[in-house]
DNA sequence: TAAAATATTTAGATTAATCTAATTTTAAAG
DNA sequence: CTTTAAAATTAGATTAATCTAAATATTTTA
């Protein structure tokens, strides 16, 4: 392998993901706390690595206010995340795991070096569009499709729609709608939304379910 | 992913990967030097993660005597060269790589932790027995198959036998080999052998090639 | 707008993995 | 059986990644 003046470690990848992430989810600056949280890891510490990412041009920082990655440090993210897909997608589609299972291992394999690899998996399954949790993956040149897809919550009652993916990956998450039957591409159709505490039911392969608001958030349609 | 309490960082497993190579190699107890000239590593810094590694019970380590690997040590070793040498057969076999491109990455992807993702892969595989340089593949429960391959050195002339394996796994060598069409599975004959400096005149294919001793050495055959 | 609460940063330590330089042990050569 | 050479270890530093506790900045609230 060669390493050139890029090479990041496992961490500051870790970082740079997590950043994205949430990015994408706020679609705002990311707060110290933010990352933080989400990465388990003490605010004072994720200070330290903010300024090393910045002093290496990947992130704009400015001290209180939060940061934001920088057109480097997004490309680098998103030839993590494509990583990260491709190869839960390999999990999948070849070894046999269930779509809750992948996630930990693919946040150890996205860490492999070598576009060569990842590019001849990439053909080697047909240039996949999308993980098996719906998100897309993005292409070698890091262009990415991001979906339009509405969560299940805002569908008016009698609309009919497909599950198209979800806004949690948690195994807990997942394994609850395996659990029920409900799995990608099902066809789901609103059946009633109860006033009181915004649960939904919902009728899928003739039988009706009921759903939290919480669930039904994370259940994204087209 | 749960982190026993046999979780070893990288590095760790580097070493003891490298003290099991040794210790196949010569047949006896691994000098610090040994390894320190292996992993391009000072020798000091050697002695240090030997004494860790011998307080994990994974070597025995008499100061200045060398070392070797414990039962526990040597069934972690096994693990990590189950999953090279799986990570190696998928890499040639399902991705198209060449058998003198694998081994660096291979290296990183052994250390990804998964005994589901490395049992799925050996099915997927159809568990092959070898991997792409001819060496055994153990199994899920540590077994090896050693095999009795001699060198074509020690081949004398007039015999014919087939390429199962090599003696040095470098790109430099493979890629040599693969220049002149010598690939793991072909019969070779022993043409003559040059008493002067040690070559070989073999023939393969219908034609007549010459191999210096070094060449021949790390040529091995059944 | 001043006080309280929350978020962020700084300071100071720790651990793993590495290095160089110095010292000690073992092995080899007279 | 000394002396010398080689190998191995110890001592002392450095860097990345982490922590806790203290200090500072920003935001919220009364």
């Amino acid at each position: 392998m060669i390493f050139n003046m890029e090479m990041l470690s496992s961490t500051e990848e870790d970082y740079l993901k997590t950043i994205y992430n949430l990015q994408q989810e706020s679609q705002n600056v990311v707060s110290t706390n933010e990352i933080s949280n989400s990465l388990n890891i003490k605010a004072s510490t994720v200070t330290d690595m903010l300024k090393r990412l910045s002093s290496k041009k990947l992130i704009k920082y400015k001290p209180y206010y939060g940061t934001s990655l920088t057109k480097k440090g997004n490309d680098l993210a998103l030839a993590l995340v494509r990583k990260h897909r491709l190869w839960e997608t390999f999990l999948v589609e070849h070894l046999g795991f269930e779509w809750s299972e992948v996630h930990d291992i693919a946040e150890q394999m996205e860490h492999v070096n070598s576009d060569k690899l990842i590019n001849n998996l990439d053909k080697f399954m047909g240039f996949p569009k999308v993980d098996p949790h719906g998100d897309p993956i993005p292409s070698e040149k890091g262009e990415i499709e991001y979906s339009d897809f509405k969560s299940l919550c805002e569908t008016p009652v009698g609309n009919s729609v497909s599950f198209c993916g979800v806004g949690d990956s948690s195994s807990e998450f997942l394994e609850y709608l395996t659990s029920i039957n409900l799995t990608l591409g099902k066809k789901i159709t609103i059946f009633e939304v109860i006033d009181y505490d915004e649960s939904i039911r919902i009728n899928t392969e003739n039988e009706i379910i009921t759903l939290s608001k919480k669930v039904g958030k994370n259940i994204l349609v087209k």
